[in-house]
Formats: C-alpha cells, structure tokens, sequence
RNA sequence: GCCGCUGUGGUGGAAUUGGUAGACACAACAGACUUAAAAUCUGUCGGGCAUUAGCCCGUGCCGGUUCGAUUCCGGCCAGCGGCACCA
C-alpha cells in the first residue's frame, strides 16, 4: 500500500500509522537477515530479557537504543542482523510457579508470547526467524554438548564449595533468598554448607582475559577498569611457615602469599581460615578454638557483607616459625580469612596493613615498624598503619633497601632457602557452575555405582529437563523424584546429576547461537558464526560490566579453541545504558508503614518559581509525601507499563522521548509531561510535513540563485546532518542528535515560504529531517516518506550526506576576552587573518575600557573561535 | 569495606580536543485566539545590581595547574551500580 501525498492525514494519528507501517514490515519480512558477500555486515546486539511478565521501561530504552542503530547502520548501506530471543532459565520462575500453583515452563512461555507481542507493538526490527528460548532442548543440548567437551580437556573439575544452607527446610537457598542471614521463607539463621560442585577454569584463561582488554578499543574504559579489577592479577611470593609445635593429624607447615614480601620482617602473627586443617585439628583440645569455628559457620558468604563485618578472631595456641628470624609468631583463626582465597593463611604485618593493623589492635599484638617513609619522615603507628612503600628499617640484613629492591631481594632468599617461590596470583576465582535449582539446563553428567564421573554422550543429549513437574516450593522437582536420576551407562546402571547450570551459562553464548539458530547438527554452523561475529555493537546495562560480559568473553575464547569461531573477541563495541527512574510517592498508614503510590495516581502542583509544592492523590485530593527518584521497583510502585504509554501515545513517542530524556549511558529519569513533549514535536513536525505536502509539486533546487534566507537555511540543514551523523556514528548520543533535529525544525518554522525556490529549499529540509528521524521514530517517518512520493520504505532509504559546499560560511562571530573575561563580540569576515582579528580585537570600545591603564602583555588568538588579551 | 560511575538553572539535560556556561526540552509566568476550557501560537525565564549599555557572582565542597577550568590534577562530601547463587 502506497500513500499518494494527497492522503496524507492533517492530524497525527499514531496507532493507524503504526499498525500499518508494522504490517508493511511483516507482510515484507522486512528485517530477515542473510549472509551477503556484496555489503559489509552489521550485528547489532541488545542484551536478551528475562521472560518476567511484561516489558518495563529498561527494556524499553535498552531496545530503543538497538534498534536505533540497527536501523541507522542499514540506512548506511550494511546488511544489518539485529536479533532478539529469551534467557529463560531462572529462579523467578520458580518463584511465580509457586505463587500461582504452575510449573515454570508455561508461566515463561506464556510470557514470551506476550512480551514478544509488546516488542512488536515498539516496532522494533528484529529477525525473529532466529528467534531463540535458553530453556528449549534445542538450545541446551549444545551447551550439555560443549561442557561435555570441556570436560574432556580438562577445563571442568569437581570440588567442594559453599553455598547457603537452611537447616529447616533442608536446601540451598540463593544469596537473595538470604535476608538479614535468615531464610526468607522460615526465617531460621542461615548455615554455611560445604557441596561437591562443578567449576569451569575460567582462571585458564585470566591472563587472555585481562590482555585482550586492551583490544576493546571501542569499549568504555570504567567496564575495562572494573573487569581488569575484578581479574586482579598480583605479583607476589608464596612462603612456606614450619609449625614450631605440630599438631596431631595437621600438616607441619602451611604457606601465605603475599603481594609485600618487603614487609616480612614485620610479620607478629599469622591468620588462618576457620576452615583451615590446622585449625580443625587445633580445636580438638582448645574448646574456645572449637566455638569459634562453629560460630564462623554461619557467616556470610557475600564478599560485601565478609568486609564489612566485624573482625573476630581466637589464638589457636599454634606458633609459626618465621622463615627468616627463626621467631616464633602466634597463629590465629579470624574470620575475615577465607578458605576459598588463595592459601586460606595470611601473614599479618599490622604496621604496614589497615586490617591488620586494626586486629592487632583491637587483640593486643605486637605491631613492629618495618618500613619507613622514603623521605625520612617518622610515621605514627599508634593510630593506622603505614602501608605505602618506603625504606626498609628494623630488618636486619635487608636494612636500607628500598621496598622494591627488598621484595626481590627476601624473594630471592626465600628461594634460596627452599622457604618460598614467586607467584602470580589473581582475585579472578574459577567459575562456579553447578545449581541445587530445578529451573535450569541439567548439568550432563553421569556417577557410576564405583562413585566414577563420566560426562553424557552426544548420542544421549540433551539430557531433558522434565517441563510437567510440581513444585513443592522447597526442593527441585528432579531431585525430589528418585526415578528421574535413574539411568544407565554403557549398560551399567548409573545416577544422573541433579544440579543445574548458573543460568550465565546460557547467556554466554546465545549471541553466536543467534548466527545458526536452527543448526541441528551442531553447536554453531562456523561458516555463519563467522559471518557475523563479532558483534558490532552490543547494548545493555551496566550492572552486566563484570560478570555476564566477562563469563562471555571466556566462552568466546573457548569456542574459538574448540574451533567453532574465529576471532578473539565477541563483542566489537559496547554501549551500557543507564538505570530508568521515576518518583516515588508514599502515605504512612496507621500502622505506621509506608504505602507506596504509584506516579499515575498523583497530581502535583508547582510555585510560581516551577518548584514543587505538593502532591495528591488524583482520586481523593488526599496530599501525599514524595520520597525522591528511585529505580522503577515493584517495592516502591513507581514502575511505567510501556504499555499503557503505547496505547495512550503510540509507540513513536515514547521512543523519542526514551532517546532524548537522556544521554544513553546516564540514569533516565521518568516525566509524564516531558513524553507529552515528545507527543507535542510529532504533531508539529507532521502538520509541517502535511503542509508541505498539501502545496503540490516542487521543482529542482537552483544552487546557483540562492538568497541569503535560503543559503542560511540550507546551511543549517547540512550542519545538521553533520551533527546528528557525528552523534549517531561516533557518540552514540542521540539526545543530542535530536535537539539538533528539533533546532533544524525551529527554523523551518521561522522560514518564510514565498517562492518556488523557497519551497525547494523547504523540501530538502523535510527530507532530511524524516530520513534522520527514521530510526527513532521509523512509523511516523515511514509514513511521511512515502506520503513525500518515494517509491521504497524508508527503512532502505540511505542516510543523507551534508554538502561541504551549503556548510561554508562568509561571517564569524569572535568571542572577545580580557584576562579570561568576555567583554565583545566580533562579526567578522571568514577569510579574516589574525593580526587584522587582533587589532579590530584592542580597538573594541569595551575591551578598551578594560584595558585602559593596563600594559597588553601578550594576544592569544584562537582561529574561528576567540581572542583573549593579557593585561595588567 | 573494595572496585567503578555520577553531581551544572525550578526540572531533564547541552557545552565533542582546556576556549562564549545553560543549546534543546519540560515546568512556570505573561500575552494572542476562544463565549469558556483544551489545543495551538508569541514572549519572559540562573542569582544580584542596573534597566540603554553594561557590571558582579555562579557548574557538589576545599585547594592546585593555566592567558583561560563544567572539562586536567590532589583532597573531601553526597548519591548510584557491581562484589562471584537475582538477572
């Protein structure tokens, strides 16, 4: 269907133009995506939802954000893949399952269908023949596949590992699960429990991991910092302390590492883990010993909640030989030392380490200086720790060295002595990926009745995870039913691994599977994977800077070296969108709590100044407090259904207004009035285009007999699309490409049209304008471009180029400064050299009133910009 | 606690490489149109002094570098994200 520019409505109405610009698309498969060799290729990737129910506003933005340039870059001429599918594999479900007496697979299917109904009510391009479900066999079989694979490397291990436990309802509860250390469905104190668990070595990798940071150009560099953080690489020396009085059943000797060999000498005590095997047998005999490790049992397992609890520690009655002196410094067991952490021992230099320095003092032991300032200053030890690096004192043979000469020095010792060794350590710890949940990809593994592990053959994948189930609400269903372990192996019979795989598992590597999605016979089809990957730009939020970006860049890698893809790296660029706000509105009840009131339900009122003064509520005038922006939460009732603002606005609008309230990487914060804005530039810039349209025919551009308005608005409109090119492209701020359009819409509006030319001019604006707007609002500007007579969509449009020559300009305007301060502006001739500037620049009358009585010391003039002069 | 980010008018934000602080919007106020309201259009809009010009102050706080700092450096304060089983 075809408008003739007579049809064209007066009247914005979005919901007709939407629809039918969304069945254009459909009725065209307009966004399927193929292997080309004759356009170079674009994969523009928005982070996958979790099926949770319907869209919210972050979803909403984060789309916007994809579809904007997926849609930009095809108008650029690439052959564009913008896919969309589920992670739909997770607690909530089981969760919601629970609630509303389901099983999790159809609560998410049904959500699927109908967020997949909203994501096309937003217009958004996706090819949803590559449409994938992380909780569909055909998806999981590949990733049972490949953990077999790495198995056979010897990239997956087996080994004990602590997770929540609740002793009442005898089950593994999930960090958020834990509230203030309690169960959140019986409130019992939660217990750390040790669980035979699967770990891929992702620490393999650390080193890759953490160089090929520096080929993400294109990345920004606060996720580069937090992952380098998080990866932590350490150069140290791991010493070996003898045991001066040897406990039965415990090892003689334990080691530390320690990234300051220079402080050894300074070592007053050494702190071992509770979980420690010297500290175990230590407590046979010292009952104190024994009640605080059974304390430490219920700990948090947090990293966050471990710094900041209280440091509590018991004198294990142990001594440790200190390798250099011979002396003999107590062992402690404390709290804040971990088992899973390196060594699980620390040695303790309280004069040169905070923490230390707090637990010595806090337990009365020795603190010792060491190190001394580098510029002979004296340090007070009495109330922190000095922990920069200086000269060493106090040291004996290592006296006058300084802290960098020293770690190789007592490293080199320590070699020679056979009491340590150099290591290169990392934060990074090995990828846990074993689940005690039912609502996950079953982890394909095998026991034997000899109590061998084999992993599942390809032949008997996928290991099925059963969809009709029931949920007790406590345990997984597979390992509530004794039968569903059963099965054979080779003939023997054999038991099935009931855990499940950390859903970052899946989301891992859905981005290659997109490439092959219907790939049947193997993981990915290579040949496609590497058409397409790396992901050109990838879009999503910025709480996934560590963890899913980094578990997906480990998997790259082990794809590529399992020979499935090519490259290094799987996602070329990366944007990472901000939170979206909105107010929250509350009333205290009688109770005292607080009620949480949703924004629509409010009405608020302003001063004279704009200023708030209150708020009610809509429906009984009743006034309410406001209790500042916070993320859209159902705890607080301040989240927007997209869907209501798609009925009420259309999708167009709120599109632009997620675009322009913000730039993409910063918080979004939510206004009503600023999406009826957005509504409000629609409608104008429609009746404008309507108008224009209305006037009939438009003859060709003369470049050659343009008047001054006409050079001054073509002028405007190339700068324009320099602009909004520059920010689309480069920036990726599209609040600023829209003030932009908005500016270019200003004069139009001022542009008086008289003449043909005049309404030639007018054309070339209106066209520049819907092609720019196209990826932002695609339904209003498929419509407006094919109402202007164009034959093909929009959407296969290509992006308009700005004319060096329309962007010359005869006048500038100088900016004139006296020490620093504006005091003139200067119109002058473009071609204008900078002794004229500097002379028309000193003879200004208000320049002269500042520089009068003052010696022009020196002129610094800044070409096409300013001038300022020195006086004084 | 550790790592990372953010802080600019009444509000969201702009100022891209150190060069005119407040573009573009929202709200508010005034006016036009209207029987009226809504919608639309026009104007004003950081604070203070002066109302013509212009001057002083101002980008979370304190200090530094520079001819010039919202931008760079050092030290604080506040808010947000992540911290390995929420996704």
């Amino acid at each position: 269907m075809t408008l003739s520019p007579s049809d064209m409505e007066e009247h914005y109405q979005p919901h007709q133009i939407e629809s039918e610009a969304q069945q254009f698309w459909e009725a065209n498969d307009s966004f399927a995506a193929s292997e080309r060799s004759d356009q170079e290729k674009f994969y523009c990737l928005s982070m996958f939802p979790y099926p949770s129910g319907r869209l919210h506003m972050g979803h909403v933005r984060n789309y916007t954000i994809g579809d904007v340039i997926a849609r930009y870059q095809r108008m650029r001429g690439k052959n564009v893949l913008q896919p969309m599918g589920w992670d739909a594999f997770g607690l909530p479900a089981e969760n919601a399952a629970i609630k509303n007496k389901t099983a999790p697979a159809p609560w998410t299917y049904e959500n699927i269908d109908y967020m997949k109904g909203q994501l096309k009510r937003l217009g958004f391009g996706y090819d949803w023949n590559r449409e994938l479900a992380t909780c569909k066999p055909d998806y999981y079989k590949w990733e049972q596949w490949f953990f077999t694979q790495l198995y056979e490397k010897g990239l997956v291990y087996k080994k004990m590992a602590t997770v929540n436990w609740c002793p009442n309802d005898a089950t593994v509860l999930a960090n958020e699960q834990v509230e203030d250390g309690r169960c959140w469905r019986c409130d019992t104190i939660v217990e750390r429990k040790e669980l035979p668990q699967w770990f891929v070595k992702i620490t393999a990798y650390a080193d890759e991991l953490l160089a090929d940071l520096d080929k993400l150009e294109h990345w920004p560099e606060q996720v580069k910092a937090m992952q380098r953080n998080w990866i932590g690489r350490s150069e140290g020396v791991q010493i070996t302390f003898k045991v001066a009085n040897p406990v039965a059943g415990a090892p003689e000797a334990f080691r530390v590492y320690t990234t300051r060999p220079d402080t050894l000498m300074g070592v007053t005590y050494v702190g071992i883990a509770s979980g420690h095997p010297l500290a175990k047998a230590a407590a046979a005999d010292n009952p104190a010993l024994a009640a605080f490790i059974g304390q430490c049992k219920s700990n948090a397992v947090t990293e966050a909640e471990m710094a900041t609890m209280e440091k509590l520690g018991v004198d294990t009655g142990i001594r440790a030989i200190h390798p250099v002196t011979g002396r003999e410094v107590p062992v402690w067991a404390a709290n804040f030392v971990l088992m899973d952490y390196g060594t699980g021992a620390v040695m303790a230099v309280p004069a040169h380490d905070q923490r230390d320095f707090e637990f010595a003092t806090r337990f009365g032991l020795p603190i010792e200086q060491v190190i001394a300032p580098a510029n002979g200053e004296t340090v007070d030890l009495t109330a922190a720790a000095f922990t920069d690096k200086g000269v060493l004192v106090n040291s004996g043979q290592f006296d006058g060295l300084s802290s960098d000469a020293a770690f190789n020095a007592i490293a080199d010792y320590l070699i020679s002595a056979g009491k340590g060794e150099r290591q290169v350590n990392y934060r990074l710890r090995d990828w846990g990926v074993s689940r005690q949940r039912y609502w996950g990809t079953p982890i394909p593994m095998r026991y034997l009745d000899d109590g061998s592990e084999v992993p599942v053959p390809l032949a008997d994948l996928p290991v099925l995870l059963p969809e009709d189930v029931e949920m007790d609400g406590v345990h997984s269903p597979i390992k509530a039913d004794p039968q569903w372990a059963k099965t054979t192996h080779n003939g023997q019979p054999a038991t099935r691994e009931t855990d499940t795989f950390d859903t970052f598992m899946e989301s891992s590597w859905y981005y290659a599977r997109y490439c092959s999605p219907q790939c049947d016979d193997q993981m990915l089809n290579p040949e496609q994977a590497n058409y397409w990957l790396p992901v050109d730009q990838y879009i999503g939020g910025i709480e996934h800077a560590v963890m899913h970006l980094l578990y997906s860049r480990f998997f790259h890698k082990l794809l590529r070296d399992a020979g499935l893809v090519n490259s290094d790296e799987p996602f070329k660029r990366l944007l990472c969108q901000g939170m979206v706000l909105a107010d929250t509105y509350f009333k205290t009840d009688d109770k005292g709590v607080k009620q949480w009131i949703a924004p629509t339900e409010v009405d608020s009122e302003f001063d004279d100044k704009g200023r708030l003064i209150r708020a009610t509520l809509k429906a009984t005038g009743e006034v309410v407090e406001q209790a500042g922006m916070s993320k859209m939460s159902k705890s607080r009732n301040n989240g927007i259904d997209p869907q209501d603002l798609i009925n009420q606005y259309g999708a167009d609008t709120i599109r632009l207004y997620t675009m322009f309230a913000a730039p993409p990487e910063q918080t979004l914060e939510w206004s009503e009035s600023a999406v009826e804005g957005a509504n409000r530039f629609l409608r104008r810039f429609w009746k404008q285009a309507a108008e224009h349209i209305a006037g009939g025919d438009v003859p060709d551009l003369n470049l050659n007999a343009l008047t001054k308005e006409q050079k001054d608005l073509r002028r405007k409109v190339h700068e324009t699309i320099s602009k909004v090119s520059d920010d689309f492209e480069r920036r990726l701020t599209f609040n600023t490409a829209i003030a932009a359009i908005m500016e270019l819409n200003n004069a139009i509006n001022r542009f008086p049209v008289n003449t043909d030319q005049d309404r030639a001019v007018m054309r070339e604006a209106i066209e520049a304008i819907t092609l720019m707007l196209a990826p932002i609002v695609p339904h209003t500007m498929h419509s407006i471009w094919q109402a202007l007579g164009h034959v093909g969509p929009v959407l296969d449009a290509s992006w308009p180029m700005a004319d060096a020559d329309a962007l010359k300009k005869d006048a500038l305007t100088l900016v004139v400064q006296v020490n620093g301060k504006v005091r003139a502006k200067l119109e002058v001739a473009a071609t204008l050299d900078n002794e004229s500037i500097e002379k028309l620049a000193l003879a200004h009358e208000n320049v002269c009133k500042f520089t009068d009585g003052l010696t022009v010391r020196k002129v610094i003039v800044i070409p096409g910009k300013l001038v300022n002069i020195v006086a004084n």
